[in-house]
DNA sequence: TTGAATCCCTATAAAATCACTAGGATTTAC
DNA sequence: GTAAATCCTAGTGATTTTATAGGGATTCAA
């Protein structure tokens, strides 16, 4: 019932990129120098956030990538479905109408997955982009803060 | 994101124990036989329950397991814990006071998991075994619920 | 026009985890 | 004593995760 490295890194990577994009776009390099994130790894999960319309990317010298819509339209639950699939814990077909399960019906465990999905999606939807990186600049006023090794 | 089988057989294992508990102790042979759930694989299962104080074991011919406590008394919650361990969707020191990551204070993502977690932990512990035993039995009457062939 | 910076795509390797399987040891009812 | 059951610890093949690596393609500045 873990979150894979992709949903960490990548949150991190968009709180990072929404705290410091301005007039020019931000690269791969600095958020990974920042965040302490592999490069390359950095790269594909920027290429899945691009992919499901999170972020945009400027190719070239200088380039860089931005949030393609207002950090207050971006909520956590986007970003981790983007990098991890849908969240649900258990890959029950019945959780989807048009699958069919034909023990759906009469399934008393997916009752149970229903609402632990319904749950998780509702938090994580409810969590904005803007009001992350708005705690990030209340928690460190001025300095940065100490991540050390924490990969979370 | 993802529950593992762990989790998955044990719920209806336990849903399947207290369906069938009555004078007699219920096996591990006859549970795997009903829910189509490898014998050896339950034997583990079962032990980590036992461990964890939900089912008691009676050892020797004829015998098998029993609920420790009333079905009332246990929630998913203890269920999925017990298997599963704790259910945080990131192993972050940060959530555990004792343990101290020096980041804690300044981190914002902490924040995220800390909201993740809490609203799983209370889904699952609002369902309670003898709530999805009556709702087996409602939804079965008489004959058998066809499984087929889901996991979950 | 050239070179540096940057994104883009695919393949592959190492590590970790999962979902069992195997082989016994112990206990109890009959 | 024997069969039926739980108990315990390892081992193992398959899959998934977590990257690394390499080779483009594109853009911009000088």
């Amino acid at each position: 019932m873990k979150l894979s490295t992709k949903g960490r890194y990548g949150l991190r990577a968009l709180i990072d990129l929404a705290q410091y994009s301005g007039e020019t776009p931000v690269s791969i390099t600095s958020i990974s120098d920042r965040q302490n994130i592999s490069e390359r790894y950095l790269e594909q999960l920027m290429g899945m956030l691009k992919r499901s319309g999170l972020v945009k990317s400027i190719r070239g010298a200088g380039g860089g990538y931005i949030l393609a819509k207002e950090a207050a339209e971006i909520s956590v639950g986007d970003i981790l479905r983007a990098l991890e699939g849908n969240l649900e814990p258990v890959n029950c077909s019945g959780l989807h109408p048009e699958e069919g399960c034909e023990a759906a019906d009469n399934c008393v465990t997916k009752y149970v997955w229903q609402k632990i999905n319904d749950s998780i999606n509702q938090t994580v939807d409810e969590i904005r982009l803007d009001h992350l990186v708005e705690e990030s600049r209340k928690k460190c006023t001025g300095n940065l803060p100490i991540q050390g090794n924490c990969k979370n």
